[in-house]
DNA sequence: GGCCTAGATGACAATGATTGTCATCTAGGC
DNA sequence: GCCTAGATGACAATCATTGTCATCTAGGCC
């Protein structure tokens, strides 16, 4: 190690690495890497899918952005809120609403602390069709 | 497609399916495909690991049994109660506990509902380290 | 400006869970 | 016992994701 491991981020600015947190800002809703790399082949950036992957790693760990998974398997990323939340996500196009559950939060504290279980975590996504999606 | 394809819903009772069924009767925790197919060669019976999944499939399409995901993705099989509840389980042993969540249901309806979502399914897991394990 | 090197890139191979294929087998109605 | 739709299983195929490694480059240093 070097002392100049300071800074939390010792990333560098590549282009490549910009051009994915540019994508995220633009896209709002959850999208698989795949995709991603999709958008930023059309924008005519040559970004190489293993690279997309590698950047979205790295975000999502330094919590930039939020992964999860369809019920189907599939990950998705999509820009997030720091603050812990979870998603109510449209089942056709992805569209994407922020929730807060502090009900939920601390039911499943106390149920984990009832059965004698620590260093609790917990996935809750919810999946719907969204207003627009119904109408059609 | 042929005027015969209307028999989709039959079932035989072989030995390889009642070999599944009967392991996931003594096994109470979240098990892979593999982990499962594996224990079958154990005890002797020799099962295709097609046929565990095709198994596994149908029984979970019948509500048979409970299929959920880690964070990693991978996808896990477990024999459950039929009515609808949610799964408290340990990271390191599996050991899975269920637990009842009408503050979660009504929770998510009603996100749902105000955001005007429809159709409304959700997925909500706890992660923890139970006693045992943790006490090691 | 150029030098230097740790870190980044990307084409490609490898992984690994899951699903598809298809020749063969068999449950169970007749 | 016969017959056939459905089941099996060895194997190939899929597909998202991760590993490999030769090459490139950001950015601190001179």
């Amino acid at each position: 190690m070097s002392p100049y491991d300071d800074s939390a981020t010792r990333q560098r600015n590549t282009k490549q690495r910009h051009a994915v947190a540019a994508l995220l800002a633009d896209v709002n809703d959850f999208r698989t890497a795949q995709e991603l790399h999709g958008l930023l082949r059309d924008r005519g950036e040559r970004v190489g899918l293993t690279t997309v992957y590698r950047a979205l790693q790295t975000m999502a760990d330094v919590g930039e952005l939020d992964v999860m998974r369809l019920p189907s398997g599939e990950q998705l990323f999509r820009r997030c809120s720091r603050t812990h939340h979870h998603h109510l996500v449209c089942r056709s196009c992805a569209r994407t609403v922020e929730v807060a559950g502090p009900t939920v939060e601390s039911w499943a504290d106390r149920i984990a602390g009832e059965h004698g279980f620590v260093d609790i975590s917990h996935t809750v996504e919810i999946f719907g069709t969204c207003p627009t999606c119904a109408s059609v």
